[in-house]
DNA sequence: CTGTTAGCGCATTCAG
DNA sequence: CTGAATGCGCTAACAG
């Protein structure tokens, strides 16, 4: 391996000069800059990182952590937060919990000892308390996305679950349908909490009754779990649409409607949270509350710099972005 | 931050004594350990990975460079990569060219000061071969994936893309088509070249004249040019049906065609190579050589980490992954 | 403008 | 079984 000293041997200077001249701190004569730039080039130099983070305590290294790399929702965000870091000259460290609590706290850990110096993160549920509480001690930064963790000040990119689903609902609702279950993520998720509150909005605002027995808890990412469905339709009036709180839920729910006959829209209506991103454009189909991926992790992501960047500990920020409507063809009015 | 020498003072040894408890190297007393790892825990100690790697001169850390990762086929080659590093013990630096030379010899330069242990990455293209020369040149194992890069021995993961494309191409001889488009990707890509190897075998075994107005060519990721589309549907004889390289450029074929008023399969079929992944589930519409994407990453990983720990530089190793014909409705028999 | 000294946190080597 | 000295590659602080 090439150091410093190897090219100052060579160039006839000090290792500090090669230093500054790498840094292009301090003032350095034209001449011997040329120099060692050459001898660098010469050698093929390449800076070690490691050394380099030792000294300065600061490693230019970001983790993002995110719930499912499978779910376009969250590559998309990945690719906001990857075009961020980058045009900030940050590298960044993926990683993906699986909606997995120790999975997360595995990569919360190894975060620590990487010493990155900052981290972007979609915690898994109300329990990432702790793993967030972690980061905090150990004084790494961070900026949390799409879920909302009770117990703890932070700077936060958030979708408006809450008018979204509401927005969802009420789509049915003017079409006609009166039992329209819910198919929701854990209650541990803030997400899926509002998503419910905005199904009972909904409802109550129409002055429907709601149907504690339409409404189904799932893991975002268990959309082969097909049981939820089987308690759905032994309902003595099963329902005439569903929402899925995630995109995720929603190809089970397909799936499974499929698996068992029925045709959507034709017999049944669904609709759900969050859109599919380029693959999904083969064939539009669902109606969805489509969130802007992308920016939830640009945004996350300058949070994280400017918070970095900055030495004043100024206010936590919250950002709620807004989702958006799109009626497609897997609603349809209800037939009387 | 808490060093080993603040444990050491606390417990009233060495700081020595501590790295050998951390690592369980030498042989300690058993009161001593308990002593340090008590000290340890109350300190809240965290190994620092920067100084182990900088005396180490190993990272455990990986990098994993993709080409798009808002293309399932390579998320879903990411999660096995990420689960076989994970098992051995390894972390991933994901990183995403977006099919993009620039922006690859960027992270190829990151890489490389980084100090990763190794590299798993598919590659942008041909040209690609001075990043993976760069990566030897500084004896940074590497192994490829999905596109085999000409003038340069590599392990290497690939699929059948000859094989692949041919079952594509007989499936639509079979149900009729003569005049089959083929929207492809640039020919310097391996798959490209491949891709079109098995269309054009296809037709030579059929005793089919193959038309080259029928080819077009586009980059993995420019679904969104439409000008492709324009060329085919000017010719005197249109295409009847049409062979996407790969599942983006199908998705920008879809939306040129309905932008046209085509039905798909009732006005043209389509068929494309690789599948959509979950988002794809939700309604299974197009006929598609389904590769195993998981098992690219995984066995890739694998790959990887057997070069980086065994001393010996065995020969280079390639793997071929067949790929799978999965008919759905987007190809109908051509009508008379 | 350039060089010397010291130290970042840890592990290898050699002594005890 | 345990400790002291040394160095990984680099840069901050101080000298010249």
């Amino acid at each position: 391996m090439i150091t410093i000293y190897d090219i100052a041997a060579k160039a006839g200077v000090s290792a500090m000069t090669v230093s500054r001249v790498i840094n292009n701190t301090g003032r350095i004569s034209e001449k011997t800059r040329k120099r060692v730039r050459k001898v660098m080039e010469e050698l093929h130099y390449i800076p070690n990182m490691l050394a380099r983070s030792l000294v300065s305590q600061k490693t230019h290294l970001l983790s993002l952590l995110i719930t499912d790399i499978t779910n376009p929702f969250y590559t998309t965000l990945a690719r906001g937060a990857e075009d961020a870091a980058k045009k900030a000259g940050y590298r960044l460290l993926f990683a993906n919990s699986d909606e997995d609590y120790a999975k997360e706290k595995d990569y919360i850990d190894m975060i620590l000892t990487t010493r990155v110096d900052g981290v972007l993160l979609a915690p898994t549920g109300d329990h990432s308390l702790e793993n967030l509480n972690q980061l905090r001690k150990h004084h790494i930064p961070f900026v949390v996305l799409d879920r909302e963790i009770p117990g703890i000040d932070v700077d936060v990119v958030l979708g408006d679950s809450k008018a979204g689903a509401r927005n969802l609902v009420e789509h049915l609702i003017r079409l006609g349908h009166r039992r329209i279950a819910l198919v929701n993520g854990l209650q541990d998720v803030s997400t899926a909490r509002l998503r419910y509150t905005g199904y009972e909005e909904a409802h109550r605002l129409s002055g429907l009754q709601l149907d504690e027995s339409l409404i189904v808890h799932l893991g975002y990412r268990d959309f082969h779990d097909d049981s939820a469905l089987d308690q759905l339709f032994q309902l003595e009036q099963p329902p005439t649409a569903i929402f899925a709180a995630n995109n995720m839920l929603a190809v089970g729910v397909i799936q499974s409607l499929r698996a068992r006959g029925f045709h959507v829209p034709g017999d049944i209506s669904v609709v759900c949270f969050d859109d599919f991103g380029p693959a999904g454009a083969i064939n539009p189909f669902l109606t969805v509350a489509s969130q802007p991926a992308y920016q939830f992790g640009q945004l996350g992501m300058q949070l994280l710099i400017e918070r970095l960047e900055s030495e004043n500990n100024y206010e936590f920020r919250k950002i709620m972005l807004p989702s958006q409507l799109i009626v497609r063809s897997s609603t349809l009015p209800l037939s009387p």
